[in-house]
DNA sequence: TCACGTCTCTACCATTTGGTAGATAAATCT
DNA sequence: AGATTTATCTACCAAATGGTAGAGACGTGA
């Protein structure tokens, strides 16, 4: 391969739409017209609809590894304080390109050999993250539960917030910049309490 | 119409495929096999791929409600057990009917007069539990925050928690009975810390 | 200049999709 | 019994889908 923009503008197309329409419903078409090119195009740089995915699905983990790892490297030694950088960290995406989040969520509608290429990609970050939990409990730092359950309900928490402005439409919520901080906000102060030891 | 069987096999069939699978790689072959029917018999009770959409939305929203509006009213007077109350019922269709949570969570991924048509069945009981929990707040026995984004936290939480058993089992989680129980005892816990006035 | 590899294109194809038209069989009404 | 309504079916159709085959343009090294 000699020319990668082509191919990298498709990866990023591609992950726009799969982002925010779900992987289901986006047909090669609307990928090559997204991106000023034809269908037959995208096939010469993916050899199939299933190879574009995994390939998008790659794309976008490692967007997402770059800023959370940082993030888990960041900011001092309190338990509290790093959790917080990491749902900043992963909150950012949300406002510069909330297609990312969307994707990853997506995990649940792709079928078994996407799920385990992506699980293969994640696994070492995410038992990072339960062990750090269970031994910051140990420390009595943070409060007590299950650390593998409490990382799944702060993936649900932070993702859900980011992936569906439309929900939080619903509640009144205004999709604009103030509106924006004002969740950021709301939603650290709610991981905070709910990570506080007692 | 007055034989109402069909009807319903086909609403019932088509709530789990859409809830499962995503709204949008569902195609009505696909429901009426699952029916055991032709695709034409469901054009015959819904005059439109669209049409039934809406007619399932309305049908899992039903169900929903009455669940919650029953759990809203039961438990006493303190209102981190009325939460606690809603979140448990929230939870029952989790283990009894999955794909339930998984429809309402495919708003995101729906058109305009889709959106609308849900957001009109569910306004009157969204605005109820925002008002409650302001009007809570105020008394000083809820944890001060926006309660409108509040309460998109609280969907957030538990309907993930709900609908992406996937990315549990990344976590190193067992989708079995005893660990549905542990899911829900966890995130009565997180969910209760949340809420806690400080 | 000429052969070769790279990249994008047009031309097809079989299958699947949502939807229409209308036949058929069984109830129900008059 | 005859007519009408209800419910499901078979037979199609035009459009869209993922994918194959191969032509043409472009640059590069010999």
């Amino acid at each position: 391969m000699v020319n990668g923009s082509t191919r990298l503008r498709i990866l990023d197309g591609a992950l726009d739409l799969f982002g925010t329409r779900g992987v289901g419903t986006v047909s090669l078409d609307d990928i090559a017209d997204a991106v000023g090119v034809r269908k037959q195009t995208v096939l010469y740089w993916f050899k199939s609809r299933s190879g574009l995915i995994d390939a998008v699905l790659d794309h976008a983990v490692d967007e997402l590894l770059v800023v959370v790892e940082a993030a888990i490297r960041s900011r001092g030694d309190e338990p509290l304080d790093r959790v917080d950088a990491v749902v900043c960290a992963v909150f950012r995406p949300v406002v510069r390109r909330p297609a990312l989040l969307g994707l990853i969520r997506e995990v649940t509608r792709l079928d078994e050999s996407h799920i385990n290429h992506l699980r293969g990609r994640l696994s070492a970050v995410v038992e990072r993250c339960v062990s750090y939990l269970k031994s910051e409990m140990e420390k009595g730092r943070l409060r007590t539960c299950d650390p593998m359950v409490l990382a799944g309900l702060l993936y649900s928490t932070v993702s859900g917030t980011g992936t569906e402005p439309i929900v939080l439409e619903t509640f009144g919520w205004e999709p604009n910049a103030a509106g924006l901080r004002q969740v950021r906000r709301e939603l650290r102060g709610f991981v905070r309490a709910a990570l506080q030891p007692n």
